[in-house]
Order: structure tokens, then C-alpha cells, then sequence
DNA sequence: CGGCCGCTTGAGTAGTATCAATGTTCGTGG
DNA sequence: CCACGAACATTGATACTACTCAAGCGGCCG
């Protein structure tokens, strides 16, 4: 459906917190740009490379059969990831916005297993806490962890970049679209947070809104 | 509260399915004992050993300021838990069961990445597969997703011993203990599961099992 | 055998999903 | 640069799932 496209990419108005190093040391590889909504790799491909977002945001998710999604990650710029357990990939990663992805492939009998454990630890750790918000809190709880959460990760600055939509954000959170949008209201009205523009928000007082994700 | 306990302890009447082999190759470590409901480590804690389950069960969870708590992870016999990011515990763990416990402390200086990694990788794939279920089942795919998970782990047997209470469940579902018992109880009704006792179950509709689950 | 803890069952409610309509933003083409 | 259309987001009304509170049951241990 959606090619890699190698033109006409328009820069995100955000930028890495995080320097992209390389991953490992080896020959330098090139960036792959992918258009928003293009897959990245699909759940049940063969997996083996590692990716690391140079600019723009991706999302990991599961479905169910009946069309259900999960998004277990959001990966910003700076970000690493891909490996797997096994050879198969067991989730879809899909480019949110134009987004551009350096591609590491260690040569065969390289371990990589210094350099990986960190990040699949980061991994464990960040999905772990993840859980919680999932099985034990609720909507205006969710909301307000993941605009924490953004928020550190973009270095915890008042303003915070939201590179993707509702719908996104619902399938992170376990919840709906509607559901995301009336809590968003709640926290504008409240004074928590304003809205600079759909994908862009302020955090106006931060000690509520960490009191609220808990 | 409750300490290590060195003496009468009973023995569970599930066994390991998976051969408890040691982690890595150094001086053989003592088991140490925990009655029901030691604590093993606590969020905060320092970490850096590792520890593998001989017998019995462990919980891995959570709190909220409020005590709601969320299991994140069950540990059974010959499984490897205790590694972290950092230096410090983000996570409780507890024996569920009188439960043995081997402990290893790598050397200082031992890299002991490439035996980590596997498991790291292992509990992230879990973690995240438990997401999709937190985040967009309902109480029975939530239910028959943990019986089916239950009985792989076992060996894909139709007796399923679950060594844990339905609080413990509850809280690794993201349900309270009353929506668990219920479901149990529709379950039975259905004739897709028997209860031989409390903490014992016999799978009757495997496939029916599955397909709820998705 | 009695008491306690864990489990089950029931009634009522809160919170989120669903369905539906309206409003807004953004990108495209005129 | 503006107008249009499609996709995305908000708001409202209603339904339904799972939670809360409460009472009763049952197995296990002392």
C-alpha cells in the first residue's frame, strides 16, 4: 500500500532529545524514509535488524482478529528498536509521521548482546510500568501518565509534541477515541493543560497532572 | 514480616516443567526457602543478583500510593527472574507458595550479557503480549487468555494448577477477585473448564478456550 | 469441631464504550 | 490565496461491562 517514499519529506516541527548514536560500530548505513502510516515491518516477518529513529515517531502494535489494536510503544527520535526474541517479528511497526529510520544489520557472528541487553531491560522496564496503567487505572489516570511520560521524554519541558493521533493515543491507552478526547477536555477545563494546537499541548501545572498519573 | 523460613516446608504438587538449569557457570548456589508471601526483594531495593525458582511461585508486581497493586509477571519453577535496568528493583516480588529460590551473584567484572539477553527478551515479548491483553480484552478473553497461557507454561496439559489466590489474578488481569470468580463460574457453566479444586483446573473446550482468548 | 480466610453470589452503580451528529483541521487543487 | 473535501476530533445520548458494597458459603487449619 504505502511504499518507501525517498522524496518530498517534510521535516517534523520537533526534534531528537536524544543524539542518535549508532547502535554499533560498523560501516556506516544509509536512512530509510517512510511516508506516515508505511509499515516498517510486520508482525511474523523475519526479524534480524535493528532500527533507530532518526526524525518523526513510530508505533509498535498487536491487533486481535476482529480488527482490535495495542500499541505496546511509541519510539521518537534517538530511539532503538526491532529485536526480538526470536527470528520473527511478533508486532507490526508502522511510521506515525514521515519518519526517518537508520537500519543496523550486525554481520553474521557479531554479538550484539552487550549493546542490546540495555535496551531490551529499558524495554522490559518501560512495558512493566506500562501494565499498570493498563490494568489499574483509569482514563484520566492513563491520559495524564502519558502526557507525563511524553513530556520526560522530550526532555520535561511545559511544552509537549504529540506526534500522533487520538486514535493513536486510545490504542496505547486502552481506550477510545471518544473517551481520549472527553478527558482532554476535563484537563483544559480544569487548567491542567492547553491546547496549542491538535498535536501540540502546554503543561500548566505539571504537580496535578503527575498527582493524577500517579 | 514474614522472614525466610529454613524448615517444614511442603512441597507443591506441580512440578517443574522446565529443567531448572543454572543461569551460568559458577560456584553452586544455596536455595534459599520463602514461606507464603516473603518478600523475595522490594521496589527500591539494590539490585544485581539473579534468581531462578526451584519450586513453587513467585509474583512480580506494583503498587499504586492507594494499594491497588498490579502483577505484572508469575515466575514457576526453573524460570529466571530479578534483572534490571538500573541498579535498583522497580518491582516486588514475592513467593506465592512455600517456594525455593536459587540466587546468583555473577562475579564482579562477569558480563553476563549474552545469557541475559535471551531472557530480557523473552519477558519483553510476554510483557507486551500482556499489554494487548490489559489493553483491549474483556473479562473472559482476559481469563481464558490466562488459563490458556497457564497451561502452556505447564505443558500444554489439561490439568492446570494455578498456585496463585484469585486476588492474585485479579490483579494480574487488571479485574477485581469478585469478576474473576465470576467468570470462572460462566466458564464452568459453559462446560469449557471443571474445577477439581480451588487452585486446580481441567481444560474440557481447549479450542474453545483458544478462540476466546484469541 | 469451630473459626477464619478465601471464594462465590447478588443488587445496585460508576465509568467507559457505543452510536450518532456536529465541528475543526489540513492538504489539495483551482 | 482561497475553497473544497476528507480525515480527524469533539460533543451528546444511551447502553453495557465491570466495580462496589454486602451477604452467604465452603474448605482448611488449628
Amino acid at each position: 500500500m504505502y511504499a518507501q517514499a525517498s522524496a518530498k519529506i517534510e521535516l517534523p516541527s520537533y526534534l531528537p532529545h536524544q543524539s542518535p548514536v549508532p547502535v554499533f560500530d560498523g560501516p556506516a548505513t544509509p536512512v530509510s524514509f517512510f511516508t506516515a502510516g508505511a509499515e516498517i515491518y510486520a508482525q511474523g516477518e523475519k526479524a534480524g535488524a535493528l532500527y533507530q529513529v532518526e526524525f518523526g515517531a513510530v508505533r509498535i502494535y498487536r491487533l486481535l482478529a476482529d480488527g482490535r489494536r495495542q500499541i505496546s510503544a511509541f519510539h521518537l527520535a534517538g530511539e532503538t528498536f526491532g529485536f526480538e526474541a526470536d527470528a520473527t517479528h511478533h508486532f507490526f511497526a508502522e511510521a506515525i509521521n514521515a519518519t526517518g529510520v537508520r537500519v543496523f544489520r550486525a554481520p553474521s557472528g557479531t554479538d550484539m548482546s552487550r549493546q542490546l541487553l540495555p535496551l531490551a531491560l529499558k524495554g522490559l522496564t518501560r512495558a512493566q510500568e506500562h501494565l499498570l496503567v493498563l490494568g489499574r487505572q483509569n482514563a484520566i489516570e492513563r491520559v495524564a501518565a502519558f502526557l507525563v511520560e511524553m513530556s520526560e521524554r522530550q526532555g520535561g519541558l511545559r511544552q509537549v509534541e504529540l506526534p500522533m493521533s487520538r486514535n493513536d493515543i486510545g490504542d496505547y491507552l486502552g481506550l477510545t477515541i471518544e473517551t481520549v478526547s472527553r478527558v482532554f477536555t476535563r484537563l483544559k477545563e480544569k487548567g491542567v493543560i492547553r491546547l496549542l494546537s491538535l498535536r501540540s499541548i502546554e503543561i500548566l501545572k505539571r504537580d496535578t497532572l503527575l498527582a493524577m498519573g500517579e
